[in-house]
DNA sequence: GCCGTTCCGATGCGCTTGCATCGGAACCTA
DNA sequence: TAGGTTCCGATGCAAGCGCATCGGAACGGC
């Protein structure tokens, strides 16, 4: 087997026990059953458990990038701006199955990023690169008279992002429902939307 | 010494090493060491490991729960529930250097309630509280004409806790300041403001 | 076809973990 | 003050951890 699509379904193998089990259920010994693999197999994928995490940390972004990326339409429609403003920032719920795991894993990395400054910063960066395509999204819509032309896209941006974490969390306790969170996202774009 | 207190003792030092190194830090020894006592003391107060972190749960609640309650004044005076709410929603908020402690372990629970059911239904609980507390000020607010009368104070609630949820997480990663986090706590009031 | 290199599964080691155990100090009651 | 109970510090123990080691399998160049 090829030695990066190795470490990649390694890092699947991680994800899946951090999203059951937290960050503690990570360990090589189990890591290895998940893959299928042996111990030594990982040992030399990874030459450290920590190199390990943050090769899973990437992983992890990469995942919730694809699945934003899926949403931006490929010929850019200025027109549908604002629908494809709900739909990536909606891509970036814990609204399904599969989604709501890579969100366990998220809250799991950003727990650490608060003690962590290497994986806060990290964590900041993947944040900024997500604002500047959300900002994007709101000017093309102010372009087109789809968003109140007064707003500041960067700062829109951000509370828009500081929304989806905090419903994230919400959702994960339970405490929101798909539905609810969609309603809620939607209701805070209107404040945006001109008609 | 006193039973309680020494709970209590006991639980300030696993919130302290919870707060600096994480769920993970918080070892027996390294408990003991912290709080100046030994394993054994540690042992007869708490059965088990599990036990002494719910313990700390609460405690870690208790300490949130205390904070907000400052801010509300002993005689509820409804011409100023906005000033009231505004400084009651900053006191959820990670501004300080202590809040800044108390909100890392609040994120280490909450990463730790996403994947235990049990712990996810006493947070959603102690949510649950802070929601009515807020949508009783939104009341009081319009009952008094200084906010929207249109708004469902509930719901309103809701949205202003995912907030702070939201600003904790980008306050914990840096790309808050606490002035910007109390701008955008403010800004976002004056969408339920009249005058 | 043989050897050198690369890879990997298995095992061992030192360490830390949560928890059980036990001897003695401290304190209350009579 | 003697005896009994309660408490606690120290130590032991089994399990699990990350990592190092090593023998053998697989593969490629000459």
């Amino acid at each position: 087997m090829d030695h990066d699509s190795r470490r990649r379904q390694i890092a699947r193998a991680v994800f899946d026990l951090i999203s059951e089990r937290g960050m503690e259920g990570a360990t090589l010994r189990d890591t290895a059953a998940r893959a299928g693999v042996s111990m030594g197999a990982v040992q030399r994928c990874f030459s450290t458990k920590e190199q390990m995490v943050a090769f899973v940390m990437e992983y992890m972004n990469q995942r919730i990038t694809d699945r934003v990326q899926a949403e931006i339409p490929d010929t850019a429609n200025p027109a549908t701006a604002m629908t494809t403003l709900e739909h990536t920032l909606a891509a970036t719920l814990a609204l399904d199955q599969p989604s709501r795991a890579e969100t366990r894993v998220w809250l799991a990395f950003t727990a650490q990023a608060a003690i962590d400054p290497a994986l806060a910063a990290v964590q900041s960066e993947e944040y900024a690169g997500l604002a500047k395509l959300i900002a994007l999204l709101i000017s093309a819509a102010q372009t087109h008279g789809h968003a109140h032309p007064d707003l500041d896209p960067d700062q829109e941006a951000e509370a828009l992002i500081t929304l989806t974490d905090g419903l994230n969390i919400q959702l994960l306790l339970g405490r929101h429902t798909p539905g609810s969170a969609r309603t809620a996202l939607h209701h805070r774009l209107n404040g945006l939307r001109i008609n």
